[in-house]
RNA sequence: GCGAAAGUGGCGGAAUUGGUAGACGCGCAGGAUUCAGGAUCCUGUGGGAUAACACCCGUGGGGGUUCGAUUCCCCCCUUUCGCACCA
């Protein structure tokens, strides 16, 4: 052994011994409990960062912990391997996509391999690989079959940057969630999944996931957004027809005064031809429609509208109001087509005043009387109807229900829910996706790929030249094919799938990863899922999430699993972050810290010129704060690494990057190793689980200290994951053993047994030297055989209480009792102890409060 | 605008159900060791006051409930995140 903790051999050891060993393969063993955890996979981007280093080094100490308390543990790792970077390589480069991706993939295993994870390498899966995605297509396929899969003429939304379609879910503040370009929209023929037939149990089954954080469950629910209310007709005013309009505000319908419509709606053209309003229509129109919803207000939420020449009647008034285009109309919700109730709607309210439409009174508040004329904004609230003819009077819950049952029962219209979710575009633009396996013929029409001539593999002899459009047209030999249905000459579908499809059922393939019967194992499948905790970053929140939820329950009903959620707890870590300097003369600090002071101000360490600190930032290459995790292994070791992240913040905070927090964490491993190093020989002639009963107080209390720190860490690491306190009480029990050091024979004993204690509950933190320390001292069973430690109730009983007591809730003084005495006992002491006296002298004590075990409150007047 | 989370020493963060606020780590200060630096070890470290105690103040601000509030309730301020014309 070294007298100086040196990690980097050491962590090749065992890296090597784990792997020679197969140490982390597993296989579903029936009379074993299983536990499946899962970090989210990587996007092979060509090495890997420290925010994968705090998701992995999480999953780790799951994955390891749950192993030592023996549980038949699945924790495997691949790629998310298809997307544009790939393509853009290619484009910039010249290099394939594949080889671009193989290359980072052999890459980041080796990095990954280096943090000494505990994955099953034998289930390794890479979604770009034809074994992969011949899955994506049979599922494709399955999904078209069920109408779960179709294709429809919409508007979509554009990246013109990365010349593809965008999911709803992908567009962020009206930006490309990617490349962060401003989304236009265009009108295509795109392939969807009919997400929003399973709106309602996406809704209803987050009730089922108490595992998952609050705020993920209500961005879901908030996602999904579902709205009660009713769809009502609004008949045309001189020909044939009605608008159909949806509203949650049926309650307010005697005082819709107008209607609008989305600029997209079917009838906004023909509507308005004849009209005078024709040619004003058709401006407005074009002027909208290539723009994305988000960017249609020139200012925040700007209202802009124009006059079709149209009436439509008011089925409840029976008057005739006018239909006009607006902007803020969506066509994507509802019907395209809103009732406009200004005195009730804010966005209605502006636009009426704006274009000198009338307002309607119809809902009077409780406490104070509105009339139209002297309205400055909407009355958007419940109250009770007026002026609604035989509804006057009622409150608006009760007239919301009248109202659309009325409606109903007289063939206007029909009570109706809509959602805000809309179903998922997963057609792609791009070369390096999954393609879709289908056919057009002229004859057959839509045909889908056989599935025994899956997987349509993508071609070879495509050329990358960034100049947009599918690149798959390209390869004639691809789209050239004869119609599987009447053998004709046919055409291939070239666009390809969402990647977002690929992650969203890759948690099964890892059941059964070789399968090649189908995309896994439902006996597999049975036995793994769900993934009990599944560990990522809050960005998918809804995006992958939710996907994922609907593919589960798809495959589901399919007959393919049994699972109808697939994961029952959810982790999602904060972002790693460093804080940026700016210097002016040399521009963003890195490396490299600042040198100087809060107090004299922060320098510059090559011109010692000021610098601006600036704010705490995600890393990212832009702001050039990025710790590179391949330097940290070099210079630290990967324990140190994971011991720093797991150690700085707990796992859902985010994360801020130091320096010296990292030294830190090194320091500590190295003081660990030396203590050991010095008393190992000591330690190696006494036998193991010396009886403690003959100890001195201290060694008891110690022993105490040893039982009460294996309870302390096992409840932070189950289901807390509250590796940050876990870790603060190994290094105390730490210190608490070096102060002993070594002594009599007794205390050698007990402070053996501290330290076989901390290095076994360092084993899923830092498993190389904790490993290694085991090894060392003597403990020759299997490498990965150690079991938790378990702490014995017996052992926890306190000898002596430490009661505090406060007068009048402010602490006067501590005193200690025999752990067995009675209350009365410590109420009586604790009134007598000199400290206490000076606080109650001459005064009347009112009150003693007693709290169990902890302290004693007295309660004085005067 | 709506929804959510969070504000605790110089810093990262503890305090799990209302019961010793500041665990653990970093930083800083003093000391030991050292030719010196680094490393290491010891001691101290919320603020005020003090020779030292006693004591006073203190968890964004202001109220409240309670014997007792970082924790519960109300109002306000700040920050971060999500959604953003969803009728």
């Amino acid at each position: 052994m070294e007298e100086r903790y040196q990690p980097e051999a050491l962590e090749r050891k065992w890296q090597t011994l784990w792997e020679s060993e197969q140490a982390f393969r597993v296989q579903a063993q029936p009379n074993k409990p299983k536990y499946y955890v899962l970090e989210m996979f990587p996007y092979p981007s060509g090495r890997i960062h420290m925010g994968h280093v705090r998701n992995y080094s999480i999953g780790d100490v799951v994955a390891r912990y749950k192993r030592m308390c023996g549980f038949n543990v699945l924790h495997p790792m691949g790629w998310d391997a298809f997307g544009l970077p790939a393509e853009n390589a290619a484009i910039e480069r010249g290099v394939h996509p594949q080889a671009w991706t193989d290359e980072n993939i052999l890459y980041m295993k080796n990095q990954l391999k280096r943090m000494g994870l505990s994955y099953d390498w034998e289930r390794e899966i890479a979604t770009c690989t034809p074994e992969y995605y011949r899955w994506n297509q049979w599922i494709f396929l399955q999904f078209f079959k069920k109408d779960l899969a179709y294709k429809k003429n919409s508007f979509v939304n554009w990246c013109p940057s990365c010349e593809t379609v965008l999911a709803n879910e992908q567009v962020i503040d009206g930006h490309c969630w990617r490349c962060d370009s401003a989304v236009t929209q265009k009108e295509l023929e795109q392939w969807f999944f009919r997400i929003t037939e399973y709106a309602e149990e996406l809704l209803r089954d987050l009730e089922q996931l108490p595992g998952w954080p609050d705020k993920v469950l209500i961005m879901q629910r908030n996602w999904i957004g579902k709205s009660v209310g009713a769809e009502i007709d609004f008949p045309l005013v001189g020909r044939e027809g009605a608008l159909r309009i949806f509203t949650t505000r049926q309650d307010t319908i005697f005082g819709a005064t107008f209607v609008s419509l989305a600029v997209e709606h079917p009838m906004a053209l023909s509507l308005a031809s004849g009209t005078s309003q024709a040619l004003a229509v058709r401006n407005f129109v074009d002027r909208f429609k290539d723009i994305s919803q988000t960017n249609r207000g020139a200012e925040e939420g700007e209202k802009e509208g124009v006059f079709t020449g149209a009436y439509c009647t008011n089925p409840f008034t029976q008057q005739n109001i006018p239909i006009y285009l607006a902007n803020f109309v969506l066509m994507e919700y509802g019907t395209g087509a809103v009732m406009a109730v200004p005195a009730h709607d804010q966005r209605d309210f502006e636009f009426a005043k704006k274009y000198r439409l009338p307002i309607r009174v119809v809902i009077q508040p409780a406490n104070q009387k509105l009339d139209a004329e002297g309205l400055s904004e909407a009355y958007v609230d419940d109250g009770v109807m007026v002026d609604s003819g035989e509804f006057s009077g009622l409150a608006s819950s009760v007239g919301k229900e009248q109202i659309a049952a009325y409606a109903e029962a007289n063939g206007l219209g029909k009570k109706a829910i809509r959602y805000r979710l809309r179903d998922w575009g997963v057609s792609r633009q791009r070369y390096w996706g999954t393609p879709i396996p289908i056919i057009y013929c002229n004859r057959c029409g839509t045909v889908p790929v056989p599935e025994d001539q899956l997987p349509v593999k993508l071609p070879d002899d495509v050329p990358f030249t960034g100049k947009g459009g599918s690149p798959l047209s390209e390869s004639k030999s691809f789209v050239e094919v004869d119609c599987p249905q009447c053998g004709g000459r046919a055409r291939r579908e070239t666009d390809t799938m969402d990647t977002f499809v690929d992650s969203s059922w890759y948690f099964l393939r890892y059941v059964s990863p070789h399968e090649t019967h189908a995309p896994f194992d439902k006996r597999q499948a049975d036995y793994w899922m769900a993934v009990d905790q599944y560990i990522g970053g809050v960005e998918h929140a809804v995006l992958h999430l939710l996907y994922a939820r609907f593919f589960t329950k798809a495959l589901r009903d399919l007959g393919l699993t049994q699972t109808g959620e697939p994961f029952t707890n959810l982790l999602t870590q904060g972002m790693v972050s460093k804080e940026t300097y700016r210097c002016p003369e040399h521009g963003w600090l890195f490396p490299g810290e600042p040198v100087g002071s809060e107090k004299d101000g922060w320098k510059c360490p090559q011109c010692g010129r000021p610098v601006e600190k600036g704010r705490v930032e995600k890393m990212s290459k832009s702001k050039k704060n990025i710790i590179d995790p391949e330097d940290l292994v070099n210079l630290y070791g990967a324990d140190t690494a994971r011991l720093f992240t797991l150690f700085a913040a707990p796992p859902e905070k985010d994360l801020e990057w130091s320096d010296q927090g990292v030294e830190g964490a090194y320091r500590f491993l190295s003081r660990l190793w030396r203590f050991v190093y010095q008393h190992r020989a000591i330690w190696s002639s006494i036998a193991n689980n010396g009886a403690p009963g003959e100890l001195t107080a201290e060694l008891r209390e110690l022993h105490r200290m040893i039982h009460r720190t294996i309870k302390k860490v096992t409840d932070d690491i189950d289901g807390r994951f509250h590796f940050n306190t876990a870790i603060a009480a190994i290094m105390e029990l730490f210190n608490a053993l070096s102060a002993v050091g070594s002594g009599s024979d007794s205390a050698k004993t007990v402070v053996k047994e501290g330290v076989e204690t901390i290095i076994a509950l360092l084993m899923p933190f830092v498993p190389h030297v904790a490993h290694e320390l085991w090894q060392q001292l003597g403990h020759n069973d299997g490498s990965l055989e150690t079991a938790w430690p378990a702490y014995s109730e017996d052992a926890l009983v306190e000898e002596q209480l430490l009661i505090v007591v406060q007068v009048n809730g402010k602490i006067r003084g501590k005193i200690t009792v025999p752990a067995e005495v009675t209350q009365e006992y410590i109420e009586r002491n604790a009134l007598a102890d000199p400290k206490v006296i000076g606080f109650i002298e001459g005064r009347t004590v009112r009150r003693v409060v007693y709290v169990p075990r902890r302290l004693v409150n007295i309660v004085v007047e005067g």
